[in-house]
DNA sequence: GCCGGGTGGGTTTTT
DNA sequence: CCCACCCGGC
């Protein structure tokens, strides 16, 4: 097979590039998966041993999806394609004892670590209005991917003592987790990498074994990422990291861009490579979409182009509110099918997961079929949550967390003091608490009741155990639901209150189950694993539209993309500004969604929107006035529908944070209801704005004190805003 | 110890 | 709105 037909100058660079390290900067669909593929094929075809090439992945889909056309390319040589996470998992399953720990531990997913850090609040007698456990897990978890030399200061409230509290915390969560036989997603990564700087033979072994490293989406990897590739590849320097630091949208959890910085350090003599052709979308699409870049601060300006021609403007649609949008949306679907558009070829795209309910409503009411991606999460659920807590324990009986989670569900008279006191017995006698159970070593304090109750659990346990300590996931599953009874607990329990109904998920949970042991012959362990590190289950359907978030939507294009909720608050989102630099990655998370669409770009926008289960005013995301005039086509009303006496209320801190950091725009700041001075007019109200987003100069009206209503160029017209406090902020048009 | 109802706050984004 | 948490009655 030619490997390097058809490709571009640069593309045939980066594919035939042997050994030695390698750069590729590759902006928005221009064929870098091609070109990985191609080059990992390359590399078989040149007598690499497939198993001595490891390709990282951002996400599984994306692992998935490249194994698949490398396999196409080679004739059915895969080589080793898996995300930093899943590698870690495997590698540790493989080499733990070097770290001193053992090989049959499980994950904590996120919510799991929290419910950990929660315990040990408690433990510690922290207040938790202080010591509030999601800042302190989310300070964990950013500490531990932070470079050496920028350790993060604990930013939350503090008390006296604060500092060596959350040392102390700090060295719990660590022993805990270890005691528990658990990494979280950061130790995956964290105690890798220090296991192979500590432990010479181990690094020697996976040196020698893994002879090309690639990674992809290398703008949002983070500091343990990029050491644990450098390590694998330190002695035969082959590596390659491709990305783009336009689409670097993960900064929030690590991620850092400065690493296409060091690693043109660490290795100066590397062969870089920038891709820029286009060959994904229209012009009018790539237009608008580097126009959301240009004012982004550091940026190495990269013009993106194009052969397929201007294509379609890019549409934005505006609607009084959201229902409004959602019903606009899903008819479009159906139009854009009448104009030849496939339905799995069309995806609706947001910021934020909660904008997908209203639109999956309006799907639903016109009978149109969707799959969400990621999403409020089926293995989030609490059903889903406790009986996997019964096959954690199975697969590992060190797991505290696990156990403490089933220890009385469902209900079996072990209340918390119970609980606690039993955990607070296996700290002090420094057993697991497994054992204490297994022993029946119950602390004298406990009532006879109590006891009783402990009793029946520990019998369970050993039933449990007898029945399903080697079974697959689906057996274990069987063991576990007519051991406990939990179905029927559920069933017995009021049904109201509960939006989807649990014995459905229970029942799609052995389904899964089913699959993973029939079809695929996966063990327990691994039917765990895949289950925390794994998050999308559903493949791709003809039938059906894709609905995602704007970040999982990274990697993957679509004929036609409409991207909803394009207002002020969500995009850019009302928390970026707390971080610096947060609306630029804002800017450039526009620009991952727009380069998502091949043909058709719809952006819309809604003048009101419910959030909180209240009905708040919206106003067009600033972003949008950057986008060319001649690529665009607005539609529907430009004049924001509002709401009087809502506009009032939120007025005051609208108009605080507005002036606080953000450069980026006094028009902003004046809209319907804002008090403005004309120094000839004097105050006035202003009523209506228009043209403000669409590259046009905007005009605002006023009604004056004089009871006169003028409407001026917002640019010429010398107007002042009038905060509410009564200071006077200049803002210059 | 169990459960259901009330209350208050809000976690952007994900491996 | 949806949840996590608290409280009081059983």
């Amino acid at each position: 097979m030619n490997l390097v037909g058809g490709l571009n100058k640069e593309q045939q660079t980066a594919v035939s590039h042997r050994s030695g390290p390698l750069c590729v900067i590759a902006g928005a669909g221009s064929g870098k998966t091609r070109v990985i593929t191609h080059r990992i094929a390359n590399l078989i075809a040149h007598g690499v041993p497939p198993d001595a090439i490891l390709g990282v992945t951002f996400t599984n889909r994306a692992a998935k999806e490249m194994q698949e056309r490398v396999w196409v390319l080679t004739s059915g040589a895969g080589a080793t394609l898996a995300t930093f996470h899943g590698f870690c998992a495997r590698l540790l399953r493989i080499e733990a004892e070097a770290l001193g720990r053992r090989t049959d531990f499980t994950i904590y997913d996120s919510s799991d670590a929290l419910d950990l850090v929660k315990s040990i609040v408690k433990d510690m007698n922290l207040d938790d209005d202080l010591a509030s456990p999601w800042a302190l897990a989310e300070f964990m978890s950013t500490k531990r991917n932070a470079r050496p030399d920028e350790v993060p200061v604990w930013e939350g409230k503090r008390w006296p003592n604060a500092d060596q509290d959350i040392a102390a915390f700090e060295k719990t969560y660590i022993r805990r987790l270890a005691e528990s036989n658990a990494f979280d997603f950061d130790s995956l990564l964290t105690e890798s990498v220090r296991m192979l700087e500590t432990c010479p033979q181990v690094l020697a072994r996976w040196q020698e074994r893994l002879t090309h490293v690639l990674v992809d989406e290398f703008q949002d990897t983070n500091y343990p990422q990029y050491q644990l590739v450098k390590l694998l590849t330190a002695k035969s320097k082959n590596l390659c990291v491709t990305g783009d630091p336009d689409q670097s949208i993960y900064t929030w959890r690590g991620a850092d861009p400065r690493n296409f910085d060091d690693f043109r350090r660490d290795y100066p003599s590397a062969v870089e490579v920038v891709l820029a052709q286009n060959y994904r979308s229209t012009n009018h699409i790539l237009h608008c979409a580097s126009a959301v870049m240009r004012t982004v601060a550091g940026r190495v300006p990269k013009n993106l182009w194009s052969e397929l021609g201007d294509g379609e403007p890019v549409r934005i649609v505006r609607f009084t509110d959201d229902r409004d949008e959602a019903s606009a949306v899903a008819q479009a679907v159906l139009e854009f099918e009448g104009d030849g558009f496939r339905r799995d070829q069309i995806a609706i795209m947001f910021r934020v997961n909660a904008l997908s309910l209203p639109i999956e409503r309006a799907l639903l009411e016109r009978g149109l079929r969707y799959r969400v991606l990621g999403g409020p999460e089926f293995f989030g659920r609490q059903e889903v949550k406790d009986l996997l807590g019964y096959l954690r324990l199975l697969a590992n009986p060190l797991d505290a967390q696990a156990l403490l989670r089933i220890l009385n569900v469902p209900t079996r008279g072990i209340g918390d003091r119970t609980a606690e006191s039993l955990a607070t017995a296996a700290r002090q006698q420094g057993r697991p608490l497994a054992e204490l159970i297994a022993a029946r070593a119950w602390p004298s304090t406990l009532t006879k009741r109590a006891q009783n109750s402990l009793n029946g659990f520990a019998a369970l346990l050993d039933k449990l155990c007898d029945e399903a300590e080697s079974a697959g996931p689906a057996a274990a599953l069987d063991a576990v639901l007519s051991l406990t009874g939990y179905a029927e607990w559920w069933s017995g329990r009021s049904s109201r209150g509960h939006s989807q109904d649990p014995l459905r998920n229970i029942g799609q949970l052995l389904a899964f189950a089913r699959e993973a042991e029939d079809a695929h012959k996966t063990d327990l362990r691994t039917f765990l694993e895949q289950t925390t590190l794994l998050t999308e289950r559903e493949g791709s359907d003809q039938e059906k539209v894709t609905l995602l978030t704007v970040h999982s939507a990274k990697g993957l294009e679509y004929d036609a993309v409409i991207l909803v909720g394009v207002e002020d608050d969500l995009i850019p989102h009302a928390n970026a500004r707390l971080s610096p630099g947060g609306l630029d990655e804002e800017r450039r998370l526009l620009h991952v969604a727009m380069t998502r669409a091949r043909k058709r770009l719809v952006l819309t926008v809604a003048g009101r929107r419910v959030r909180f289960g209240r009905e708040q005013a919206a106003l067009p995301s600033r972003f949008l006035r950057d986008l060319p005039s001649d690529a665009i086509e607005s539609y529907g009303d430009d004049s924001p529908t509002y709401d009087f006496q809502e506009e009032e209320e939120s007025k005051g801190s609208r108009l605080v944070r507005e002036s606080s950091d953000d450069m980026d725009d006094p028009v902003l700041s004046v809209k319907p209801g804002t008090r403005v001075r004309h120094p000839d007019y004097g105050q006035g109200l202003v009523s209506r704005i228009r043209g403000r987003h669409l590259g046009l100069d905007a005009s605002v009206t006023v009604n004056f004190a004089d009871d006169s209503e003028r409407t001026l160029i917002l640019r010429y017209a010398k107007l002042t805003v009038i905060d509410e406090s009564d200071h006077i902020a200049e803002v210059d048009f």
